[in-house]
DNA sequence: CATTTAATGTAGCATAGGCTACAAATGGAG
DNA sequence: CTCCATTTGTAGCCTATGCTACATTAAATG
C-alpha cells in the first residue's frame, strides 16, 4: 500500500473540472429560462462572460452528451437529464454559498469563491456544510 | 448597474484555474525535495498521476514563468519565486484541509476535496476558516 | 567496460475552451 | 416588402493539458 492518496486527489480534481463546464452551463440555462422565459446563445454568453462563439461550440458538446437540445437560431432547451443536473447543481451551489456566508465570509467574496468551490465538494463535505448551517441557525 | 456579479465570478474561477497547475506543481516539487532530497520528472509524474511527457512540457512553461529551473536529465529546482509560491500554497492547502477535517469531513474525503477547493479560496475565506479553527479548538 | 534498464526528451495527436473576423439568418421598423 | 440591426453560425487561430510511440541519455549491473 503505497501513498497513492495524492494521485487520487489530483485525479479527482481533474474529473471535477471535466464536469464543471456542463454543470455551470445547465445551471445558467435553467436560471435564464426561469428569469426570462427562454435562454438564447447571446444571453448565455453575456452571463458567462465569454464570446458567443465559445458558448455555441460548447453547446454542441452538451447536446452530444444529451444535456441540451439546440436548433439553429432557436432558444436553448434542457433535456430531462440536463434539467436534473441543473436542479442538482443549483441546490449544491446555493448550499455552498450559504455555508460560506454563515461562516462569516462577506457576500462579495463568498459569491465568486462558491462558483469555483462548488465543483469540488463531495457529498460528505456537503453534508458537513448542511450540519454546520443547522447548528449555526439554532 | 447591471448584474455583473455572475460574470465576475466565472472570470475569477477561470483565473483560479489558470494558476492552479503552477501552484500544485511547485507545491509537489517542494514536498518531494523535502521528502527525498530531490525532485525528478518521473517522481513528479508519479505523484501527480500523469505521464512524464505532460510533466516535462509543463515544466518548460513554469521555467519560462521563472518558477523552476530545469537542465536536461537533471533534478528540478525551484527558483526563489517558485519556492515562495510553494510555501504559500502549502500553507493554504494545509489550512483548507484542517478546516474540512474540523468541520467533520472524514479525512479520506477531505484530502481530495481540499486539493481542488484550495485554489478557489480568497484571503477572506481563508481568514474565516482560520477563525473557525480557533473557535473550534477552544 | 559493455550491456541492459531506467529516466528523460521529442514527435505528433487529441480534446477543451478561449478568441477575432466574417457570413448568414432572423425579426422588427419603416 | 425592404432594409437594417441583432443574433447566430462558421472558419480558423491560440494555449493548456492529456496521451502513445519512439529516440536518446544516464545509470546500474554483471
Ligand atoms: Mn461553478
Ligand atoms: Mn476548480
Ligand atoms: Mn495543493
Ligand atoms: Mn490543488
Amino acid at each position: 500500500m503505497t501513498r497513492r492518496s495524492s494521485i487520487d486527489s489530483y485525479r479527482k480534481t481533474r474529473v471535477d473540472h471535466a464536469s464543471e463546464t456542463a454543470e455551470d452551463y445547465v445551471e445558467a440555462i435553467d436560471e435564464l429560462i426561469e428569469q426570462e422565459g427562454q435562454c438564447r446563445v447571446t444571453t448565455l454568453a453575456r452571463r458567462l462572460g465569454i464570446s458567443h462563439v465559445t458558448v455555441s461550440r460548447t453547446l454542441s458538446r452538451l447536446a452530444s452528451e444529451d444535456l441540451v437540445e439546440t436548433e439553429p437560431y432557436r432558444p436553448i432547451v434542457l433535456t430531462d437529464k440536463g434539467h436534473a443536473l441543473a436542479a442538482w447543481a443549483r441546490q449544491r451551489h446555493e448550499l455552498v454559498l450559504n455555508f460560506l456566508k454563515a461562516l462569516g465570509v462577506p457576500e462579495n467574496v463568498a459569491i465568486p469563491d462558491a462558483e469555483g468551490m462548488e465543483h469540488h465538494c463531495s457529498p460528505k463535505t456537503l453534508s458537513a456544510m448542511k450540519r454546520f448551517l443547522k447548528e449555526t441557525r439554532s
